[in-house]
DNA sequence: CTGAAAGCGCTTACAG
DNA sequence: CTGAAAGCGCTTACAG
């Protein structure tokens, strides 16, 4: 049923060789065999089993990508950036979906190697690698996506998560805001700590004081964000802005301040991490921190081309810039003396 | 570096054969043998090398997925339902995202088909099937999904896309409501198609007229969304409530009802089909007609496996139940006789 | 310009 | 209970 070599060599009247070679596209082949081997191929519908033409070279033109959840919509656009690239370098992309689990992680990675993956690009739900020597030595070129676990040394994808989270804050101060609330997710990856970090940056460079009871950590999730907001909302004096650390703290925040009946931004102004689909449609529209995402999936795939072909130049990291994407989230606040000797004392 | 069976042999002081029983689990293996085998295997941290064992026994425990959008919310739960399955079966998942492409669909299966995948599971971009005997031929099982393409005869798994317009518009009627518009995703796939059928038949049991003017087709997308209700609510006689055929058209018909300044569900009451992270927080939040979509993943995937064991059982078709979610986007509204009038005048 | 032979790492009869 | 040999479908020296 299913051709082989064999079948086209025998066709052709040739040998297996002279069929590979035209399979190769080497010149040193006389037309006229030529002409008969590819007719006999396109008789035959015949194509090459990359079953044994991986066992034979060793290498499987496989990148393995392993995603931390498929489900936030933060993914699928890296994914897409990271397959556009890998296509045009003739690579095929296995697709892991890890939901967080580090279980499974090592789980697919284990399958990737069976599999011969050359290359992975991961986004790890360990916040710290114990064994990247172990673990990743098979694979001829290892990029990490989105987070920095602690111990990981290699090629690095990441957007510049402390910026992004310096731009929403800044914007906030500009708007007037002092009362700044901050969400943040978990502090275990370096996402989390470098948007926190960047938050309380932007404030100490305004010389603004970052209040205590304003910041909560929380896990990077709708509950999450959910509970962190209902506690910010209860608190006798209220924040005027919050900012939240990922899409889906944003979401629970948004539940939060809709159950409280609170207006946004008349009350309490919001910025967002992440910009999605529903960014534009919720009342108001949201403010919003907009990664860079599919530019990271081109970056990190590019990345991964690279060290295929060169094994032994030095580690890079590039770090992409989020922007701002004004909308309908933040009043611009008059700045009363009276709400600042609140603050102070408040305190 | 990486051992082979050869290496685990050796070192054990056996043959190839035996080691091979050894991990096949056969029983026939003196215990000493087992033993040293097996303390061989893990001084050389040997794992059997998946691309060997397919090319010797043309199976690759691979099952293909492939996925019309990745970034749409509505698959990542099928995903999830599909991949949990396939690990119960020790089969691996590789995933696909055509983006609606059907060139990139082809590809797909191409590749699918050179790694040998067993199995495949495919949401299709096509409307039509025109080879299904040559494209498919190669898997031992196929599983078409959500999507009914015409030509096509094989495992079939879909939701009950004519009961959950049905439940919509019943309840929307049930609520009052007679003035009732449908947009509607692209007829040239069957989810489009029967949804459209429902809402048709859900007017006609109830007597109620689905007036032309109130019923849009478009295509499944945000802007689809956006525009087929812009020219909604630029009617001079609005409707009273608006069904939406899947979560980006909801999108869509959000942002204009925002645009437009609109008050849901006091003026226009909204039920959109697909549940989503973000029915929670619109303003008010969603009513929805939600899909069995993680259900859909694990059916499909024992029906994957089901075949694999049995390929001579008859082609099956299974459909799944959505329900209605009801939350705070329809109105129940009193029926003056005047609006009835109203409706057979302005036609 | 062309081909015969070896081998990638396994499994599958077959024989004992 | 154990092993030698053939072969899955290719590519890679090597030879001519």
């Amino acid at each position: 049923m299913e051709s082989t070599m064999k079948d086209v060599a025998k066709l052709a009247g040739t040998s297996l060789m002279t069929v590979s070679r035209v399979l190769d596209g080497s010149k040193n082949v006389a037309p006229e065999t030529r002409g008969k081997i590819r007719q006999a191929i396109r008789k035959l519908h015949y194509r090459p089993h990359r079953t044994a033409i991986e066992l034979r070279t060793k290498r499987s033109n496989l990148v393995g990508v392993v995603m931390a959840d498929i489900a936030n919509p933060f993914y699928p656009p890296i994914v897409r950036g990271i397959e556009d690239v890998c296509r045009e370098h003739d690579y095929n992309v296995i697709l892991c979906n890890t939901d967080e689990d580090t279980q499974r992680e090592n789980n697919f990675i284990q399958v990737l190697k069976e599999r011969y993956a050359e290359a992975i690009i991961i986004c790890s739900a360990k916040p710290k690698i114990d064994n990247q020597a172990e673990l990743f030595a098979s694979f001829r070129s290892t990029v990490f996506l989105n987070r920095r676990p602690r111990n990981v040394n290699g090629d690095l994808v990441i957007s510049d998560n402390l910026r992004g989270a310096y731009l929403a804050i800044e914007y906030l101060i500009g708007k007037g805001h002092q009362k700044i609330a901050v969400i943040n997710g978990s502090q275990r990856f370096s996402t989390g700590r470098e948007r926190f970090q960047g938050a309380k940056k932007a404030m100490a460079d305004k010389g603004i004081r970052l209040e205590d009871k304003y910041v909560k950590f929380t896990n990077s999730s709708i509950e999450g964000g959910y509970c962190a907001a209902k506690e910010l909302l209860n608190l006798p004096s209220l924040p005027t802005a919050i900012f939240s650390g990922n899409n889906f703290m944003t979401l629970g925040l948004m539940k939060a301040i809709k159950e409280a009946r609170i207006k946004v931004p008349d009350i309490v102004s919001v910025v967002g991490f992440d910009e999605t689909n529903w960014s534009e449609i919720t009342n108001p529209s949201l403010t919003t921190i907009k990664q860079p995402t599919y530019e990271m999936g081109v970056v990190a795939a590019k990345l991964i081309m690279f060290r295929l072909n060169n094994p032994q130049s030095p580690y890079v990291e590039k770090k992409l810039k989020p922007t701002l994407i004004i909308r309908d989230s933040v009043k611009q606040i008059v700045q009363h003396q009276t709400t600042i000797t609140g603050v102070l004392m408040a305190n």
